[in-house]
DNA sequence: AGTACCACCTGACGGC
DNA sequence: TGCCGTCAGGTGGTAC
């Protein structure tokens, strides 16, 4: 599930659940979530403290506490949040458990455990030694153009290169270069102008629309490939059928009709 | 700089 | 029914 439109939405459920209030206990229900902090130092920097707010570079979430550190949820493939109050509402794999005064509680729930929740004194410095791309969602086109001058390899692999920018995964890039009637095999340096003015603008047009619609695909608009993204299913826009490759051993989804090389 | 492949994990699904 | 390979929306490391 996760990327950029899903974080986002998962920060927004954040804001509207988990804010100013005291955490009364922190349950670790998997250890190995917590890679750079013991179990235990986890739970002490945490316990009795509360998140005052949240932001989001590309796929990653701060959950900032009111000593000024802050939580670092990252969902892999299979991450979310759940914010529930009787226990029989619990999702079915929480790895780790904020407990509220107010009775409620807010679980990271990954099933497959590709992921990873840390504790974070400064965000930015974090960032930097991930070497993170600029969000995706803070570009400019003038930024955009000279980030991807220079660049070799496929399209689809670069929208993906979270160093180059933050946030584009497998499905939103495919739904990127559907949008833009680009085949996602196109090499960066054959790109024309006009397509990278396209790649850009349906870049912003793709995310902030999955954003509106809670990236719940059931909501999107009817010419999105997404709902359709299938093996010999039919394309929204020309009723030909969707093709599936393999990009860098991943599934790639296009239309051949609508994106030609 | 790119790419190809493996690893980390769990679980669902189709074929035999 | 049961076993097995494959695949799934992420990231990191290594070798070429």
């Amino acid at each position: 599930m996760p990327e950029l439109p899903d974080l986002e939405v998962f920060r927004r459920y954040f804001d509207s659940t988990a804010l100013h209030q005291k955490i009364r206990e922190v349950r670790i229900l998997e250890d190995r979530l917590l890679e750079d902090i013991a179990p235990s130092r986890f739970r002490k920097r945490i316990t009795e403290k509360s998140f005052e707010s949240t932001h989001r570079h590309g796929k990653y979430l701060f959950a900032v506490l009111d000593d000024g550190s802050a939580v670092l949820l990252h969902f892999g493939m299979t991450g979310f949040l759940s914010y529930y109050k009787e226990s029989t509402d619990e999702s079915r794999h929480p790895r780790v458990i904020f407990d509220f005064d107010n009775g409620y509680h807010l679980a990271y729930d990954n099933q497959r455990m590709l992921g990873e929740v840390e504790i974070i004194e400064d965000a930015g410095d974090y960032l930097r030694r991930q070497g993170l791309g600029e969000d995706a969602l803070d570009l400019t086109s003038s930024r955009f153009k000279s980030l991807v001058s220079g660049r070799r390899g496929s399209v689809k692999t670069t929208l993906m290169n979270q160093s180059f920018i933050a946030g584009i995964g497998n499905i939103y890039s495919d739904e990127i270069l559907f949008q833009s009637g680009i085949h996602p095999k196109t090499k960066v340096q054959d790109l024309e102008e006009n397509q990278i003015r396209t790649l850009f603008r349906q870049i912003q047009k793709v995310l902030t629309t999955a954003i509106d619609k809670k990236a719940d695909p059931n909501e999107f608009p009817d010419d999105f490939l997404i709902p359709h993204r299938g093996e010999d299913d039919i394309c929204p826009k020309c009723g030909g059928r969707i093709e599936k490759i393999k990009i860098n051993n991943r599934g790639a989804y296009l239309c051949p009709k609508c994106q030609k090389k």
